[in-house]
DNA sequence: TAGAAACCTGACGTTGACGTCAGAGATAGC
DNA sequence: GCTATCTCTGACGTCAACGTCAGGTTTCTA
Protein backbone atom coordinates (compact mmCIF):
# COMPACT_ATOMS: atom_id res chain seq x y z
CA UNK A 1 0.00 0.00 0.00
CA UNK A 2 0.88 3.40 -0.35
CA UNK A 3 1.88 6.28 2.48
CA UNK A 4 -2.37 7.69 2.28
CA UNK A 5 -3.60 4.02 2.97
CA UNK A 6 -1.04 3.25 5.60
CA UNK A 7 -1.67 6.76 7.16
CA UNK A 8 -5.75 6.26 7.10
CA UNK A 9 -5.37 2.54 8.88
CA UNK A 10 -3.21 3.58 11.57
CA UNK A 11 -4.65 7.00 12.01
CA UNK A 12 -1.23 8.11 12.02
CA UNK A 13 -0.47 11.59 9.57
CA UNK A 14 1.40 11.01 6.15
CA UNK A 15 3.91 13.64 7.41
CA UNK A 16 4.06 11.40 10.95
CA UNK A 17 4.99 8.25 8.47
CA UNK A 18 7.53 10.34 6.61
CA UNK A 19 9.15 11.28 9.62
CA UNK A 20 9.55 8.00 11.12
CA UNK A 21 11.28 6.93 8.47
CA UNK A 22 13.82 9.86 8.48
CA UNK A 23 14.21 8.50 12.11
CA UNK A 24 14.59 4.97 11.15
CA UNK A 25 11.62 4.10 13.50
CA UNK A 26 10.06 2.65 9.63
CA UNK A 27 11.00 1.29 6.58
CA UNK A 28 9.34 1.34 2.74
CA UNK A 29 10.03 0.04 -0.35
CA UNK A 30 10.07 2.37 -2.83
CA UNK A 31 8.85 2.70 -6.34
CA UNK A 32 10.18 3.11 -9.86
CA UNK A 33 8.92 6.65 -9.47
CA UNK A 34 10.27 6.77 -6.07
CA UNK A 35 6.94 6.37 -4.17
CA UNK A 36 6.72 4.89 -0.44
CA UNK A 37 5.31 1.12 -0.71
CA UNK A 38 4.42 -0.89 2.63
CA UNK A 39 3.55 -4.17 3.49
CA UNK A 40 0.96 -5.28 5.81
CA UNK A 41 3.19 -5.47 8.74
CA UNK A 42 3.78 -1.78 8.53
CA UNK A 43 0.46 -1.54 10.27
CA UNK A 44 1.51 -2.80 13.21
CA UNK A 45 4.74 -1.71 12.97
CA UNK A 46 3.08 2.14 13.03
CA UNK A 47 0.69 1.31 15.84
CA UNK A 48 4.00 -0.30 18.10
CA UNK A 49 5.58 2.86 17.21
CA UNK A 50 2.74 5.03 19.00
CA UNK A 51 2.44 2.79 21.81
CA UNK A 52 6.43 3.38 22.87
CA UNK A 53 5.91 7.02 22.02
CA UNK A 54 2.66 7.33 24.41
CA UNK A 55 4.49 5.52 26.64
CA UNK A 56 7.03 8.42 26.63
CA UNK A 57 9.95 6.87 25.06
CA UNK A 58 12.09 8.64 22.70
CA UNK A 59 12.43 8.08 18.97
CA UNK A 60 16.13 7.59 19.49
CA UNK A 61 15.41 4.91 22.02
CA UNK A 62 12.76 3.17 20.03
CA UNK A 63 15.55 3.19 17.53
CA UNK A 64 17.79 1.56 19.78
CA UNK A 65 14.88 -0.83 20.50
CA UNK A 66 13.18 -1.84 17.65
CA UNK A 67 15.78 -4.09 15.61
CA UNK A 68 15.09 -6.20 19.08
CA UNK A 69 11.43 -5.61 19.41
CA UNK A 70 10.45 -7.05 15.94
CA UNK A 71 12.38 -10.23 16.46
CA UNK A 72 11.63 -10.52 20.00
CA UNK A 73 15.13 -10.87 21.35
CA UNK A 74 17.53 -8.49 22.90
CA UNK A 75 21.21 -8.24 23.73
CA UNK A 76 21.12 -7.75 27.41
CA UNK A 77 21.90 -3.97 26.91
CA UNK A 78 18.44 -3.48 25.41
CA UNK A 79 17.04 -5.85 27.60
CA UNK A 80 18.29 -3.50 30.62
CA UNK A 81 17.12 -0.67 28.57
CA UNK A 82 13.36 -1.82 28.29
CA UNK A 83 13.65 -2.71 32.14
CA UNK A 84 14.34 0.78 32.49
CA UNK A 85 11.55 2.15 30.18
CA UNK A 86 9.14 -0.39 31.86
CA UNK A 87 9.88 1.16 35.58
CA UNK A 88 9.63 4.44 34.26
CA UNK A 89 5.76 3.47 32.92
CA UNK A 90 5.19 2.26 36.16
CA UNK A 91 5.94 5.34 38.02
CA UNK A 92 4.37 7.35 35.24
CA UNK A 93 1.20 5.70 36.08
CA UNK A 94 1.35 5.93 39.82
CA UNK A 95 1.94 9.99 39.21
CA UNK A 96 -1.14 9.43 37.41
CA UNK A 97 -3.45 7.58 39.78
CA UNK A 98 -1.92 10.34 42.50
CA UNK A 99 -3.36 12.92 40.42
CA UNK A 100 -6.65 11.20 39.99
CA UNK A 101 -7.18 10.83 43.50
CA UNK A 102 -6.58 14.54 43.68
CA UNK A 103 -9.09 14.97 40.65
CA UNK A 104 -11.88 13.22 42.57
CA UNK A 105 -11.47 15.02 45.93
CA UNK A 106 -11.47 18.26 44.30
CA UNK A 107 -13.99 17.29 41.98
CA UNK A 108 -16.09 15.90 44.71
CA UNK A 109 -15.86 19.16 47.09
CA UNK A 110 -16.78 21.10 43.90
CA UNK A 111 -20.13 18.86 43.40
CA UNK A 112 -20.93 19.40 46.88
CA UNK A 113 -20.22 23.50 46.88
CA UNK A 114 -22.13 23.60 43.54
CA UNK A 115 -24.90 21.10 44.74
CA UNK A 116 -25.24 23.53 48.13
CA UNK A 117 -25.48 26.30 45.73
CA UNK A 118 -22.12 28.16 46.72
CA UNK A 119 -20.59 28.51 43.11
CA UNK A 120 -17.30 30.16 42.43
CA UNK A 121 -17.30 32.60 39.53
CA UNK A 122 -15.67 31.33 36.79
CA UNK A 123 -12.92 33.33 34.74
CA UNK B 1 10.33 33.41 51.25
CA UNK B 2 12.36 34.76 47.96
CA UNK B 3 11.88 33.26 45.13
CA UNK B 4 15.07 30.98 45.41
CA UNK B 5 13.97 28.96 47.95
CA UNK B 6 10.88 28.83 47.07
CA UNK B 7 12.59 26.92 44.00
CA UNK B 8 14.62 24.68 46.20
CA UNK B 9 11.45 23.66 48.49
CA UNK B 10 9.75 22.59 45.65
CA UNK B 11 12.46 21.43 43.15
CA UNK B 12 11.46 23.88 40.42
CA UNK B 13 13.77 25.83 38.89
CA UNK B 14 13.70 29.85 39.86
CA UNK B 15 12.57 29.92 35.96
CA UNK B 16 10.22 28.04 36.38
CA UNK B 17 8.65 30.00 38.68
CA UNK B 18 8.92 33.32 36.94
CA UNK B 19 7.27 31.70 34.27
CA UNK B 20 4.57 30.71 36.11
CA UNK B 21 3.98 33.76 37.25
CA UNK B 22 3.58 34.84 33.54
CA UNK B 23 1.17 32.55 32.51
CA UNK B 24 -1.52 33.61 35.76
CA UNK B 25 -0.91 30.29 37.98
CA UNK B 26 1.29 31.68 40.76
CA UNK B 27 0.72 35.06 42.31
CA UNK B 28 3.32 37.08 44.65
CA UNK B 29 3.90 40.28 46.45
CA UNK B 30 6.61 42.49 45.75
CA UNK B 31 9.41 44.04 47.52
CA UNK B 32 10.53 47.66 47.53
CA UNK B 33 12.67 47.08 45.08
CA UNK B 34 10.74 44.54 42.90
CA UNK B 35 11.77 40.70 44.63
CA UNK B 36 9.06 38.66 44.44
CA UNK B 37 8.05 37.07 48.25
CA UNK B 38 5.96 34.07 48.69
CA UNK B 39 3.78 33.12 51.50
CA UNK B 40 4.20 29.16 52.91
CA UNK B 41 1.03 28.37 50.55
CA UNK B 42 3.00 28.76 47.19
CA UNK B 43 4.58 25.71 48.16
CA UNK B 44 1.40 23.83 47.85
CA UNK B 45 0.60 25.57 44.97
CA UNK B 46 3.33 24.77 43.35
CA UNK B 47 3.14 21.23 43.78
CA UNK B 48 -0.73 21.33 42.52
CA UNK B 49 0.82 22.90 39.27
CA UNK B 50 3.23 20.39 38.97
CA UNK B 51 0.59 17.45 39.23
CA UNK B 52 -1.48 19.03 37.14
CA UNK B 53 1.20 19.55 34.43
CA UNK B 54 1.74 15.79 35.16
CA UNK B 55 -1.84 15.05 34.40
CA UNK B 56 -0.92 16.75 31.12
CA UNK B 57 -3.17 19.66 31.48
CA UNK B 58 -2.08 22.94 29.82
CA UNK B 59 -1.10 25.82 31.82
CA UNK B 60 -4.23 27.19 29.61
CA UNK B 61 -6.75 25.37 31.19
CA UNK B 62 -4.62 25.24 35.00
CA UNK B 63 -5.44 29.15 34.77
CA UNK B 64 -8.95 28.32 33.79
CA UNK B 65 -9.52 26.14 36.82
CA UNK B 66 -7.05 27.30 39.32
CA UNK B 67 -9.47 29.66 41.19
CA UNK B 68 -11.91 26.98 41.75
CA UNK B 69 -9.49 24.66 42.87
CA UNK B 70 -7.90 26.91 45.27
CA UNK B 71 -10.93 27.53 47.39
CA UNK B 72 -12.89 24.02 46.51
CA UNK B 73 -15.91 25.54 44.70
CA UNK B 74 -16.47 25.11 40.83
CA UNK B 75 -18.68 26.57 38.44
CA UNK B 76 -20.42 24.01 36.16
CA UNK B 77 -18.31 25.04 33.36
CA UNK B 78 -15.02 24.63 35.35
CA UNK B 79 -16.22 21.34 36.88
CA UNK B 80 -17.27 20.10 33.61
CA UNK B 81 -13.65 20.95 32.91
CA UNK B 82 -12.23 18.83 35.21
CA UNK B 83 -14.18 15.60 34.76
CA UNK B 84 -12.85 15.82 31.06
CA UNK B 85 -9.62 16.20 32.48
CA UNK B 86 -10.46 13.27 34.85
CA UNK B 87 -11.45 11.04 31.95
CA UNK B 88 -8.25 12.06 30.00
CA UNK B 89 -6.59 10.99 32.94
CA UNK B 90 -8.19 7.56 33.34
CA UNK B 91 -7.42 6.69 29.81
CA UNK B 92 -3.83 7.94 29.38
CA UNK B 93 -3.58 5.63 32.84
CA UNK B 94 -5.45 2.46 30.44
CA UNK B 95 -2.83 3.19 27.73
CA UNK B 96 0.06 3.22 29.56
CA UNK B 97 -0.99 -0.22 31.47
CA UNK B 98 -1.87 -1.91 27.89
CA UNK B 99 1.67 -0.66 26.96
CA UNK B 100 3.41 -2.20 30.19
CA UNK B 101 1.68 -5.62 29.30
CA UNK B 102 3.10 -5.49 25.45
CA UNK B 103 6.55 -4.26 27.08
CA UNK B 104 6.61 -6.79 29.74
CA UNK B 105 5.33 -9.29 26.92
CA UNK B 106 8.59 -8.13 24.88
CA UNK B 107 10.78 -8.32 28.16
CA UNK B 108 9.36 -11.93 28.84
CA UNK B 109 10.49 -12.79 25.19
CA UNK B 110 13.99 -11.03 25.17
CA UNK B 111 14.85 -12.60 28.46
CA UNK B 112 14.39 -16.02 27.47
CA UNK B 113 15.88 -15.88 24.15
CA UNK B 114 18.95 -14.49 26.52
CA UNK B 115 19.33 -16.93 28.45
CA UNK B 116 18.88 -19.52 25.98
CA UNK B 117 21.88 -18.03 24.31
CA UNK B 118 20.20 -16.36 20.81
CA UNK B 119 20.89 -13.09 21.21
CA UNK B 120 19.85 -10.38 18.59
CA UNK B 121 22.44 -7.99 17.66
CA UNK B 122 22.29 -4.64 19.68
CA UNK B 123 22.60 -1.58 17.23
C1' DT C 1 29.89 49.90 54.05
C1' DA C 2 31.80 46.81 50.84
C1' DG C 3 31.12 43.06 48.03
C1' DA C 4 29.20 38.69 47.14
C1' DA C 5 25.06 36.47 46.21
C1' DA C 6 20.51 36.65 44.84
C1' DC C 7 17.26 38.83 42.01
C1' DC C 8 15.23 41.65 38.12
C1' DT C 9 13.53 42.19 32.99
C1' DG C 10 13.88 41.12 28.30
C1' DA C 11 14.96 38.37 24.75
C1' DC C 12 16.54 34.68 22.13
C1' DG C 13 17.54 29.41 22.17
C1' DT C 14 16.03 24.45 22.75
C1' DT C 15 13.61 20.07 22.05
C1' DG C 16 10.45 16.65 19.89
C1' DA C 17 6.98 15.42 16.92
C1' DC C 18 5.16 16.77 13.78
C1' DG C 19 2.17 20.91 10.52
C1' DT C 20 2.31 23.37 6.43
C1' DC C 21 3.69 25.19 2.13
C1' DA C 22 5.93 25.33 -2.49
C1' DG C 23 7.04 23.44 -6.66
C1' DA C 24 7.51 19.35 -9.17
C1' DG C 25 6.87 14.45 -10.45
C1' DA C 26 4.04 9.86 -10.22
C1' DT C 27 -0.33 7.13 -10.47
C1' DA C 28 -4.97 5.89 -11.26
C1' DG C 29 -9.40 6.17 -13.47
C1' DC C 30 -11.91 7.32 -17.50
C1' DG D 1 -3.90 10.51 -23.23
C1' DC D 2 -5.81 13.65 -19.72
C1' DT D 3 -6.59 15.06 -15.58
C1' DA D 4 -7.52 14.65 -10.78
C1' DT D 5 -5.36 12.89 -6.94
C1' DC D 6 -1.55 11.36 -4.67
C1' DT D 7 3.15 11.64 -3.58
C1' DC D 8 7.92 13.50 -3.54
C1' DT D 9 11.79 16.52 -1.31
C1' DG D 10 13.18 20.41 1.19
C1' DA D 11 12.55 23.80 4.22
C1' DC D 12 10.60 26.73 7.47
C1' DG D 13 6.82 27.13 11.25
C1' DT D 14 4.69 25.66 15.73
C1' DC D 15 3.91 24.86 20.54
C1' DA D 16 4.86 24.31 25.56
C1' DA D 17 7.73 24.64 29.25
C1' DC D 18 11.19 26.14 30.29
C1' DG D 19 17.08 27.08 29.65
C1' DT D 20 20.35 30.53 29.16
C1' DC D 21 22.56 34.84 28.65
C1' DA D 22 23.22 39.90 29.17
C1' DG D 23 23.25 43.90 31.70
C1' DG D 24 21.65 46.00 35.60
C1' DT D 25 19.49 46.32 40.63
C1' DT D 26 18.58 44.62 45.40
C1' DT D 27 19.56 42.23 49.58
C1' DC D 28 22.21 39.93 52.87
C1' DT D 29 26.48 39.25 55.47
C1' DA D 30 30.85 40.23 57.35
Amino acid sequence: MRIGELATKTGVSVRALRYYEEQGLLESERSEGGQRHYGDKAVDRVRMIQQLYAAGISSASIVEMLPCLATGVASPEVLARLREHRSSVVRRIDELQETLLQLDSVIAGAAKALASGVPCAPR
